[in-house]
DNA sequence: GATGAATGAGCCTTCATTCAT
DNA sequence: CATGAATGAAGGCTCATTCAT
């Protein structure tokens, strides 16, 4: 007996991944999907019941891996620099190596796979980053501003220089890395 | 073709966006504008040749609309940081007027109907923002930081900030505004 | 404008009908309906969203057919022998003319297209041809048999007398008519 | 091919017959049949190549069956009216017992699966039955009427009961037979 | 010009059949 | 033999586009 082979799942993402990234959410089929992936359309179906379960199980993979990943060395107990350093860089490294992710994440949020219950779920798995700005608010190390605005300012800079690399093909630096992390603590510190 | 009815066009492009935002471009059809334009399917064909068209027509009106209105009120031989301000706050003012729009745009960026040459072109339409910012570097007012990260720092930071809001259905109060002013501001200068 | 042609819905049924006399409900497909009554498949899912709905109104459809047939001419003030004629040579007359659709029915009623609902309702539309047997019984006409019995009885005959002629190409004469309604009647007269 | 397992092709028809009944040849399928059966979907294929070979030999054992039982205990040197008594009730018994067969036999009628040949090389089998109606025709017990007629009034009237009996759950008591035996011997007797 | 019915290519999905284990 | 994962042809259905009115 052939036993399912559940690695076949991370091709099938792999494949969904890299087909968004090119074409976006509109216009991706299954076909294209197995085809990349390497096996019949009919095989896509022994693992996920439809196109529907495939996207949205493969969204809530990468909102966990991409929250989880946040957390990486991440020390609650460091001084607020330092652990707000572990995951500003893990969040930019998260960003880069896994630019498929994101942007099929983005995709995700305008479409009709996912729902708005899930796109609200998602946030409250940032937690203990919310809570370390708010610790920083307390040390006044940070300016005295509501912490998701806080949380978004650094995001958002962080995804459109990462987009802009991808598009670009250019090599991230370590001093890119840094002068950008100067960029957002300028911003944030008090 | 020249139609009688240029006000159509709007009202076609207005639906389109509305739609885009709800669903995505995955899954929004002619026969869904058409309706919720408030007119017959084909009627869609009269001012467009085809889906493909629409959106490259719509995507290009938005660039065009989102760039020329970075420049309202811009004087370029005011001092740096009040035009570095006018600039931000039309970026700030455009995305939260047109969120629409700026969902769109940042779908068709991966998707099959934006080629990679109309992706390139659109940067060329925000030199004038470029040069402001080589300015400020010459003048030791802000960082001396390739120009692109800067642009993309602030850009970043705006949209999701925007974005938030959006979502979340905050209303957004002067006080906000020049708070996000500041950290966009603390964030790039010497 | 081209308005929708309600007579196509009787050439989607026709063309149903012939198919299913040909090879069953199983294996029709949508496009051969769509070919047979001389359009695109599409154009069938204008007037029916699914094979499912196209099925069970066709079904709705004979079945009121079949039962209004029944009381063509029929006055219950007439003798009994008079009326239970009536109806028999009714039930014939729809048994020969419409064969497809008896054959359509029969079909439908182990399929999974019909619920068990629509089942039993179908029973109920008969009811004046039950009360003309209940007051054969009543008169001493016929025999003290439960009245479904006695319909079951002459229905069954029937049903089977034009199968067999139907699929010999046999010319149903008049006096073959007589003939078998003798039987009938032979059958269930006290 | 001799499987050592003779058992399992009994298994595989009796999981089809209860499915047909359930929901007509139309929408059963191979894998619902071995699970229903109890094994693998690939098991079936060592019993029968394909699923047309398992319907048609599930046809054939069926009429077999069906044909064989009508002569149980058929002595055809008793009297007329006990030799047609006996095939009668044999009728009922197998119709009452096998109903699923019944069904099955009545859908393969109008299928795909089944050849005209088949179709009618079925009646062939009857020819004892059909040689005992000739008979009462010559003793004048029953009417002077094509053996064919006689053979399908009765069929007919029996299968319509033993449905409604089927549907409706009714036991079917001696009454009931000696009842529905009257009204048929009453329609064809001289 | 406006309409929406008609078209048919193409997508999602099912399922008969095969085959590696 | 038995299993059930893998295959891909074929069916149901959608939707961009055309066209008769």
């Amino acid at each position: 007996m052939k036993p399912k082979d559940e690695g076949k799942i991370d091709e099938i993402y792999t494949a969904t991944l890299a087909l968004v990234k090119e074409q976006g959410l509109a216009g991706i089929t299954m076909s294209q999907i197995a085809r990349k992936a390497g096996f019949a359309t009919g095989t896509v179906y022994i693992y996920f019941a439809n196109k529907d379960e495939l996207i949205v199980k493969l969204f809530d993979k990468c909102i966990n891996d991409y929250t989880r990943d946040h957390f990486a060395g991440y020390d609650p107990s460091a001084p607020f620099k330092v652990a707000f350093h572990t995951i500003w860089m893990n969040m930019l490294r998260y960003s880069i190596e896994h630019f498929h992710e994101m942007v099929f994440i983005e995709q995700c949020f305008h479409s009709p796979f996912i729902s708005e219950a899930t796109r609200k779920a998602t946030k409250d798995r940032l937690l203990p980053w919310r809570e370390l700005i708010e610790r920083g608010k307390k040390e006044k190390l940070i300016k005295q501003v509501d912490a998701s605005w806080i949380m978004l300012f650094v995001r958002g800079s962080v995804r459109d220089l990462v987009k802009h690399c991808a598009y670009h093909q250019l090599k991230i630096t370590n001093e890119f890395r840094e002068t950008m992390f100067e960029m957002c603590w300028d911003g944030i510190r008090d």
